[in-house]
DNA sequence: TTGGCTTCGAGACATTACGTCTGAGGCTCG
DNA sequence: CGAGCCTCAGACGTAATGTCTCGAAGCCAA
């Protein structure tokens, strides 16, 4: 049984964007700002993208009466991010960030000012209780 | 023009995962292994597989005479992790890597020891130069 | 040698995902 | 009324993925 996954892909990746960018949007408006170069067919490309986007949970839509639907995003890039780590650790790392976490320190060119942050980052959590 | 992509599949990677976990197999160790139900076309399943992360890059074999070709991952855990971080950053962060740090540290609980390790490597790349 | 086993290489196949496209119907506005 | 949007729903082609099968070849034991 084979079946491929992965719960945002790369068209409905665009349209997020749009989204993310402007907050609210028409499927017009995503149209001309994903699909400049202006097919007939693209509309109804972002209306059924918006619809798949909308019943796995991450868009919203508002009925607005004698004007389009405006559509949101629900879930965020931050949103996005998290989940998609989150699967990542699932599927490599039996569940666990921490691999990930070395990964990413170790691989990125951390600039001073970037360690500086993630130190801040770091004491802020120490600060916060969960002291295990 | 539709194409998801994933550079290694769910089925890949759990042939991987043998690889990773016995260093070198056959087909027949691995598809014991990964289908333990034991089927009989799983034998052409697995060989599939190989053959396909071959092309990819991602394991050897090695000929040998007299008996069955022997396979090795040519990519460890954490090179696929590193890989897949990368993608993840091109796809959602315009190619920066630190986004998705940002996010880990936030979100995973992190234990003292953890803080500490964390702490720790930081640390370390401070000390490496790079002191941009 | 024959027969049976396994391996190898290659390709066929069904199912699904994905992106795209189309048509019917409704509404508004001129 | 007609034109032009919008909405809803479904169809479609292509590709990916996992599975399955076949023919050829090698090895070993009887």
């Amino acid at each position: 049984m084979p079946r491929p996954i992965s719960d945002v892909t790369e068209a409905e990746l665009a349209v997020l964007q749009v989204l993310w960018d402007r907050g609210t949007a028409t499927i017009r408006q995503v149209t001309d700002i994903a699909y400049p170069q202006g097919r007939a067919s693209d509309y109804g490309t972002v209306q059924k993208l918006l619809e798949r986007l909308r019943e796995k949970g991450h868009v919203s839509r508002e009925r607005r009466d004698g004007a389009p639907h405006l559509f949101a995003a629900t879930l965020d890039r931050d949103g996005l991010i998290g989940r998609s780590l989150q699967t990542m650790a699932e599927k490599l790392c039996d569940g666990s960030m921490t691999p990930l976490l070395t990964s990413l320190v170790r691989t990125e060119r951390l600039s001073a000012e970037d360690r500086q942050a993630l130190r801040r980052l770091v004491d802020e959590l120490d600060g916060k209780g969960d002291r295990s």
